[in-house]
DNA sequence: CTGTTAGCGCCTTCAA
DNA sequence: TTGAAGGCGCTAACAG
């Protein structure tokens, strides 16, 4: 920075001015320290404005796994929203309880970025309560928490709709396969179960659900458990494009034609779902991510503004996994 | 700090000798200062140390794109070496052309990360020199670069083996799906044809090689215009994962039974390859994070050190869609 | 509109 | 083994 200021021919603060756009600078000097700056190459250096200024320049997100298609396009989405307002993105990664744990020990983001932005790690109270001597706006993806900044993806809408759907098909006998509510239970697996449950007693059927572990295999052993029943579904919607992937290959080895004889209905709309033409519902992560990054810049700039709720709606993508019941295709 | 310093009696300097656990300070006094910072849950600010020594504690990795499963594994393995050697890891998503000329003209990890670890970015040499700029060690993955830190999968053996595998079962007629070598050829592209044509020429057969647009799209048309020959091929590799998935999409709209008609092999071990039963080569992304942590882990700990190259090797996945082919059915 | 001054929190000499 | 002093690069008050 001396450097720039010497060449120039100012002081110090103007060149400090100007570097951070701030007012007070006649345009024509603005213009030569731009020049000489670029000229020299040189940029601030974070490490020392932050010193002064308290920011950092950067937002951490936490999540528990990276391999999953949805938690790299939420980050696609928060790492858009933050480039474009020049604070770059931290990454931690929790994977087990014990690095969980390790974790909120130490908080390493303290001291080390403005915001923290949480992706479906469905914090226990006591956990956020200990994220809060950060000492930054944190912000809840995937979970909703009162009084504090959340995005959340309408999963009971979600499922509520591909219910529907299938009943509007004529179907009448649909399954559902979900997880066990393990971990104290993660909101989503409670809201789309709801919301087919809902849609089910709402049209005066009976609710059908099978809990298996989350993954393809839940899904082959659920399907494989749905069809060794004395009267099988004729669809079924699935917790999880994952689940339903699952229960896709049970029923191809099996010999059951999809959808002739039964129907299929995901959710997340993972990557492979395009691929195999599976009816899904679509949950938009880089939209989450984007939203996420908004409340985040929001917060930073007001810092009252906690608090704000943004429920990011669902949409039914259908493909062709889906169709009639076998039974009511002479009808239409 | 102060306050640390105060509550032990101590100075500032014991203090901060203790904290990073420099030598020079008796065991008693370490304990206490140590246990002090604990009450007061104090951590080191980054900032402040990092304008001293001129360390930012942070390692920054630059990528195309967060969505497929690879470079979020690749990260995984990343940010687990990193996090152990108590490093953050910063990322960069460089999606379009456009962002990636400015992140080159600007560079934020200047001063802002000790390292810079790239993830398939395909750079062209004047890219990479530009990013030498940044003054940080520099380690290259899934490419390869005369004279600097590399981690590099052996695309070569992974096709050549896929290939020989399908020769061994008694295949014959074995085409390829590729894609084109537009962006000036991405190396990958290239070591997975060749290590293909490789096994066909050693084996006195004639390559066949199909070249579409990336994605499961490609690997539709590529299929589509395969099935369309006067003699299909009983075997097809995929270039991609992704490919395979969309050639296999086509096989079945088509009514053609896999393996039983046609043999067909993916690479990457993408994770619907699994739900679908696909042999394909398994590069371990992982591993080529963890690889990539430690070059550059490396790096800075011995700056002289840099140029070594990290070879990773691939492995074949046998699942359900390989089988010999129709013709030789009886003779095994 | 511009320059001067005093730190931000820590590390690294050096002297005791 | 410990403490005191100076400065890392920058910003935020102030005074001009």
């Amino acid at each position: 920075m001396r450097d720039v200021a010497r060449r120039t021919g100012v002081s110090l603060s103007t060149v400090s001015r100007v570097l951070r756009d701030a007012p007070g600078v006649a345009p024509h000097v603005r213009e030569r320290v731009r020049a000489a700056a670029d000229e020299l190459s040189y940029v601030v250096s974070r490490n020392a404005s932050g010193l002064v200024t308290g920011r950092t320049g950067r937002v951490a997100a936490v999540l528990p796994r990276l391999g999953p298609w949805y938690f790299g396009t939420v980050l696609s989405g928060l790492g858009d929203v933050l480039s474009e307002a020049g604070l770059d993105l931290l990454v931690y990664r929790l994977g087990s309880p014990e690095a969980r744990d390790t974790w909120l020990r130490d908080l390493p983001p303290r001291r080390n970025a403005d915001a923290v932005i949480t992706l479906s790690m469905d914090l226990t109270e006591d956990e956020y309560r200990r994220m809060d001597r950060i000492g930054v706006p944190l912000v809840f993806t995937g979970q909703r928490v009162p009084g504090r900044s959340c995005v959340h993806v309408d999963n009971r809408a979600g499922t509520l709709g591909a219910t529907r759907h299938l009943l509007n098909l004529g179907h009448s006998r649909i399954a559902y396969i979900g997880t066990h509510g393990e971990h104290g239970g993660k909101e989503s697996v409670v809201e789309r179960l709801s919301g087919y449950t809902e849609a089910m007693i709402e049209s005066g059927h009976t609710p059908w659900h099978v809990a298996k572990s989350a993954g393809h295999r839940g899904g082959e052993h659920g399907m494989g458990e749905l069809l060794s029943a004395a009267d099988p579904p004729t669809a079924v919607l699935a917790e999880t494009d994952e689940i339903a992937l699952g229960a896709l290959r049970s029923l191809r080895r099996a010999g059951v034609p999809v959808p002739e004889a039964v129907s299929l209905v995901g959710f997340d709309n993972h990557e492979a779902a395009a691929v195999l033409d599976l009816t899904t519902v679509d949950q938009e992560p880089r939209r989450i991510g984007a939203e996420a990054g908004r409340l985040a810049l929001e917060a930073l700039r007001e810092p009252a503004s906690t608090g704000t709720h943004v429920c990011t709606p669902t949409q039914l993508l259908l493909r062709r996994s889906t169709a009639a019941p076998r039974s009511t295709r002479g009808l239409s």
